[in-house]
DNA sequence: TGTACTACTATGCAGTGTGTAGTACGGGTG
DNA sequence: CACCCGTACTACACACTGCATAGTAGTACA
């Protein structure tokens, strides 16, 4: 299994729920990702994610100025962000509970 | 989440898994599939995925006559498909940690 | 001045699931 | 016989998205 391809998808969930926690910027999504787990995520992926999030109307943005370096771009869930991360969490759910049954190889039949 | 994203990486280790059970064809696996869960696939991604991995050098094929139609192209796991399906299912094992953490909510620092 | 860290943007490529169409066989129905 | 349906596979173009790469720009520190 590629981590790559498998990422394609489960980023969002994964930024989404990130975002649940508190809002946050690129930079900082990027590092606690790579700490939660997805530690070869590139962080092209995180903000081409957070733009196709923002411009799905899931997540409102503010500039706020930084005092190391530029400006950061906070990203926060609105409600349509949060309601998508829960049918997400329930689709996750499924998907891993199928890969299970599938892995522990009970018959299919 | 779209549940279309997510297949991509995942239909390998889900096909492998299947394959593991017995041999089996591509019309065949698509119903299995379906009906294990992954309700929504396409029989094309199922076909493209089994040449896939036959070109991988994953899976030894072998064409049977059938009575009800065209012959099968039956597919079986060889000693690599059986070594990858094992890397794949400890992937998966990591990723559905890593996940089920972010979507538990527990802080990320 | 130069290096490093921070923070974001832009472009093009690569992998893969899907839609659609097409080929082909056999059996049943009218 | 003509037609449709279920079976079984192939082929092509398309869409989506993660990634590599490069670039811009601010602050801090030597």
């Amino acid at each position: 299994m590629d981590t790559t391809q498998v990422l394609k998808g489960m980023l969002d969930t994964a930024v989404l729920a990130a975002l649940r926690v508190h809002p946050s910027y690129g930079y900082d999504l990027v590092r606690r990702l790579r700490h939660d787990g997805f530690s070869d995520v590139a962080d092209a992926s995180v903000y081409g994610t957070l733009r196709r999030l923002h411009r799905a109307g899931l997540l409102a943005s503010e500039i706020v100025e930084s005092d190391a370096g530029p400006p950061r771009k906070y990203y926060a869930l609105n409600q349509a962000g949060t309601d998508e991360l829960a049918r997400s969490a329930e689709t996750w759910q499924r998907i891993t509970s199928t890969m299970n049954r599938l892995l522990g190889g009970e018959g299919t039949r």
